[in-house]
RNA sequence: GGCCCCUUCGUCUAGCGGUUAGGACGCGGCCCUUUCACGGCUGAAACACGGGUUCGAUUCCCGUAGGGGUCACCA
């Protein structure tokens, strides 16, 4: 294998996850400032998937990170790179490394290791590798297992300029010397990644600043290679509403489930997402395209920021309001019991026609499948309690002179139900209020629902009349 | 515990030496109104603390406190 670095003036970025079961919301942000500080400096986004722990990497888990990612609409710019594949690649710089000397190999067992942790922590001790064999004749490991070691500068400093931390600075002498390779010749992590990133060309290394101290560590291996150094941002984690870290605890931590199970809206997770850790001035509600117009590395904030499912929400209330009826029609009909043929495209017609009036009153899908409900249900209808509260006497009888009004109406349109049930108001000296709540009970089962006259209209006759029968009293 | 990072309304943030400290979510009130929403108006709500630097600190520096991260033959 050769060296495959791309000479590139151009920025490249990468979202690097481990295949662990699904996207998680923390790394699709992530994923999220790597596409759009591509985007905006007119670079690429690639993937890579972390597959190297063989025991927790599954074909589901890898699928569900492309799916999450796709939802959200960031798609690598070139074919994932798979990391397990380059072990080889891996393998070969490590021994590149240990023959000029950068690297050695280390014979202590995972028992002598143990010991030496447990001593230290007993002394009181930093726990690290004390490089006992950094300086060791290798022939005296024989033939035993061995592990490939970075012999990393023991005085001085580390520095990096993160564009996101700022300066920061870490005494060499922190740093122990990690292994490289292990003693069955697979790569670890820190080997794998400044590997694979320096192939790839990755020029900008944007990630969770819980990789902040490895950084320093990865520096080692790319100084001892003589490799450009990336430039690295290491953005603040996402934590939950008590201000700890992001776990199954605090409720849905993977993309799938705000999608599948809190009816949340792609567009409305983007822009949460690109609020949480950046600003730009006072925008609020901010467009795909205008994202990679403003965003940038100094807009990211240094501090740690809790999820708020409010505000999520909140402006997924807003994407709700702007989207296409069609398309809102059609999630709600995937959460309703399938359908076939004429059914199914009748039933999406009528979705289609009244989400309008569902639109401003629901923050999610959910809800407005919810809102929907009273389209489909079967007579008689299912009354909740404060709806029949309003279904009195007084009530049924006000229905059965609605229902001969409109079983008179020349043509069921809008206008004519509306003058319809304002004549039966007026000649019964009642206002409108009055008029509707009953009949909103009657027909939705509810005392909540959209206008009155909208529900009427998309009901149809026949079925608002049988409804009315249900309920109504001579 | 060692090391690293962080600290403006409850939350997300704007601010980059001099502001009535702004916006958004949430919360309260009013208006609109056939219910619920939407929409409009409006109110309460923050510079963690202590030292410096400076004519002047939310802003710069140093501590303290609090929070987070990290210390594997995991990634």
């Amino acid at each position: 294998m050769t060296d495959g670095l791309k000479t590139t003036d151009k920025v490249v970025t990468r979202f690097a996850p481990s295949p662990t079961g699904y996207l998680h919301i923390g790394g699709a942000r992530t994923a999220l400032f790597n596409y759009l500080f591509a985007r905006h400096h007119g670079g690429k986004f690639l993937l890579r998937i972390e597959d190297t722990d063989r025991a927790r990497s599954t074909e589901p888990a890898i699928a569900a990170i492309f799916d999450g990612l796709s939802w959200l609409g960031l798609a690598g710019d070139e074919e994932p790179v798979f990391q397990f594949a380059r072990a080889g690649r891996h393998a070969e710089v490590a021994n590149q490394m240990l023959a000029a000397g950068h690297a050695y190999k280390c014979f202590a067992t995972p028992e002598e290791l143990a010991e030496l942790r447990e001593a230290q922590r007993a002394a009181k001790q930093p726990m690290r590798y004390d490089g006992r064999w950094r300086d060791r004749d290798p022939a005296e490991g024989g033939d035993k297992p061995f592990v490939i070691r970075l012999k990393a500068a023991r005085e001085g400093e580390t520095a990096i300029e993160d564009a996101v931390q700022g300066r920061v600075v870490v005494q060499n002498a922190e740093l122990d010397d990690m292994i490289l390779l292990r003693s069955d010749g697979t790569p670890t992590y820190m080997l794998a990644v400044v590997v694979d990133d320096h192939d790839m060309g990755v020029t900008h290394v944007i990630r969770g600043d819980d990789h902040l101290n490895n950084a320093f560590r990865q520096l080692g291996i790319i100084k001892a290679m003589g490799w450009p150094e990336p430039v690295y941002a290491h953005i603040p984690m996402i934590l939950g509403t008590d201000g700890a870290k992001m776990s199954k605890r605090h409720g849905a931590t993977g993309v799938d489930a705000y999608r599948d199970e809190l009816g949340m809206l792609p567009e409305a997770v983007f822009n949460y997402l690109l609020r949480l850790g950046w600003g730009h001035g006072d925008a609020e509600i901010i467009s795909h395209d205008q994202a990679i117009e403003w965003f940038d590395l100094p807009g990211v904030g240094r501090s740690p920021s809790r999820f708020d499912i409010k505000k999520l929400e909140s402006l997924n209330a807003h994407y709700i309001r702007e989207a296409e009826p069609a398309r809102l029609a059609a999630l709600v009909a995937e959460r309703m019991p399938p359908l076939g043929g004429n059914e199914a495209t009748e039933r999406l017609h009528l979705l289609t026609a009244i989400m309008p009036a569902l639109q401003p009153r629901a923050k999610t899908v959910l809800e407005l499948a919810d809102g929907a409900a009273f389209l489909f249900a079967t007579r008689p209808i299912p009354v909740d309690e404060a709806a029949a509260k309003l279904l009195d006497g007084d009530a049924r009888t006000l229905l059965k002179t609605v229902a001969d009004t409109l079983a008179a109406i020349p043509e069921w349109t809008l206008e004519g139900i509306e003058t319809a049930i304002r004549t039966v108001a007026e000649d019964a000296g009642l206002g409108l209020g009055k008029v509707a709540q009953p009949l909103r009970a009657a027909l939705t089962g509810r005392t909540t629902s959209p206008g009155i006259f909208d529900v009427l209209y998309h009901l149809g006759r026949d079925e608002t009349l049988g409804r009315l029968g249900d309920q109504a009293q001579a």
